[in-house]
DNA sequence: CAGCAATATCTTTAATCGAAACCATCTAAA
DNA sequence: TTTAGATGGTTTCGATTAAAGATATTGCTG
């Protein structure tokens, strides 16, 4: 490979020179910086960003934490397509993106370890258990840190506004004169908290009871356990007429769920889900949900996660940036007989 | 950051004793070797990968080539599944996986040029246009080069086996009576050549004859096509009893498409679909389909990948492997009236 | 068994990777 | 003479490694 010392030789420059010249400093004379350009150029001469890196301190590389319990993170479409927004706009301002893992080789390392082992400038964490030692290590470290739908003192957070998303989908089913609405939520600890608290103010403020037995503690995108308690609020003497869930793949479940019980989704039991994936909207009864906005929360996580390497100072109020979803009006929701 | 000078003077050796008791060399004495390490993990060191990559030329970086024309490779649920196991193996290596991108900042670089740039080790190609001249380019570079899908001269190879996959899903149909059989495919070279293939052979070796206007060219993952294409297919004077899909999403918008037309999946139209995505298994009734294996899709490139790193010479023969999916009998597909 | 070379074992010195930064130097214009 | 502008020398980042050096151990001879 072609390193400056070759285009020192070439024109007949030292490497410092070079070095200046391509950075375009401006104490190299421009015939210089033009000579050495020219050469740099016709010599096919690539930065080397390992040795920049070693010597700047920047590598120019950000880490990507997203591990769940499945080693699957890339699998949830919710955040694939974060994580996709997200790149998309580092790599416009010449950061490139590399996974963290926890354990280099046989070695087990910490997150954090890992992070310094690759120098990375900054952190995405998302779909991670959060309340992990290993992760909270890491946010106490400090670097710059930037967590999807999770909010601490110690980083900066992109969230989904939960509490609006369930605001919209709550109201739009009451409006829709439903009153015996259940609730079938997920399992991590503070989006979970937020949907629960927005749907007991909501019910709340439209007078209506909040049935114990109507909220369901499950796990995120798992279709049996849907399936399962979904059958279970169906045997309740006085069963919702609509059934909240805690994301689209667990409410296609539900809807086979509420089918097999020789009812119609809709007509019978109203069914909302949560995330707006894309191959919902092909269904038919296209499926009543909150589209989150997962290109603009990876476009404010990069845009947050530059600001922070650059070392500028956020002020507390922009710290944590909330993106409203969209509410996707299916026809899962009619109104109750 | 402790580094293993601050090692060597806390043991009071030298660097490179340091250097070579932490990589276990053999020329260094065992007390020595146990103060080093010793030290090392009281003072918390972690190797810096950068300088270590310098010198050695080995970064443990594998670049990530994936990125469709909307940006989203990561958005196919088929191959970000395969980037997961993937990334797996890799990492029980000791490599780390970096996304390539065809910019760095403002200066556009082009795949190798990037390459180059991070100091990656090795590419794993999937999900890009294997075509354009910049993929082709990286290509013929004597990176190692392990692509997905795709088989060329200059790379090694994982190939879903789509002859086999169409293969099993048309003998399926055709025991089931079906000879009327259309087949919308995907837009790509190799994979939909194979099937194209595959199914003109299969058809042939049961003496069906192919109808040429039952063969519709379409997008992958395009579910809009895939519904106009359906309902054109519907309209012919003798209308097809059996499609086969590109895959999954455009599977269920056929089958929306056919419900449009007062008709239902299986009794009156059977439909195929391929990929076996997860959330497919969840509706009812059940997607017939080809689940492709992309866990050992991920292995079997890790484990090419990991040969090429160590510079192992690959016998022609394996230097392309294959891997089977596995038929899903869903509900889509019934005798034909 | 002393004496000394040969060998084995362990450690250090120093160069190196590619780029950048600090500091020094030199030239030409003011 | 001063000063700004241009350029170069050298060190540094953190690690690896070849080669050289130091020390200890062994073998052999008379």
């Amino acid at each position: 490979m072609v390193s400056i010392k070759d285009i020192a030789a070439e024109c007949g420059v030292s490497t410092a020179t070079v070095s200046k010249a391509l950075n375009d400093h401006d104490d190299v004379g421009t015939a210089t910086k033009e000579r050495v350009r020219e050469a740099a150029k016709r010599l096919g001469y690539m930065p080397n960003s390992l040795a920049r890196a070693l010597k700047t301190k920047k590598s120019y590389n950000i880490g990507v934490l997203m591990v769940d319990k499945a080693n699957s993170g890339l699998q949830h479409h919710y955040f694939a397509a974060i994580l996709d927004s997200f790149k998309v706009e580092m790599e416009r301002s010449g950061y490139d993106l590399t996974f963290i893992s926890s354990h280099v080789g046989d070695s087990s390392y910490s997150y954090y370890e890992h992070c310094m082992y690759r120098n990375v400038d900054g952190v995405l964490a998302a779909c991670v258990d959060f309340t992990a030692a290993e992760v909270q290590r890491l946010f106490s470290s400090d670097l710059p840190i930037v967590s999807i739908d999770y909010i601490s003192d110690e980083t900066c957070a992109v969230v989904s506004d939960n509490e609006r998303g369930i605001r919209d989908l709550l109201e739009y089913a009451l409006r829709k004169g439903h009153k015996r609405i259940a609730y079938i939520y997920g399992d991590d600890a503070q989006v979970t908290q937020a949907r629960l608290k927005a749907f007991r103010e909501v019910m709340g403020e439209h007078q209506c009871e909040v049935n114990e037995a109507f909220l369901k503690p499950a796990k995120y995108l798992n279709p049996t356990d849907a399936y399962r308690l979904t059958l279970e609020l169906l045997r309740e003497e006085s069963r919702p007429t609509c059934i909240l869930y805690p994301d689209d793949i667990c409410a296609v479940s539900g809807i086979e769920a509420i089918r097999s019980c020789g009812l119609t989704e809709g007509r019978d039991v109203s069914v909302m889900g949560y995330d707006g994936i894309p191959l919902m909207q092909m269904l038919r009864p296209g499926l009543t949900t909150i589209r989150q906005d997962t290109m603009s929360i990876g476009r404010k996580a990069a845009g947050l996660m530059l600001r922070l390497v650059r070392k500028e100072e956020i002020p507390q109020t922009e710290r944590v940036q909330y993106c409203k979803g969209q509410l996707l009006e299916g026809k899962t929701v009619e109104t109750p007989a």
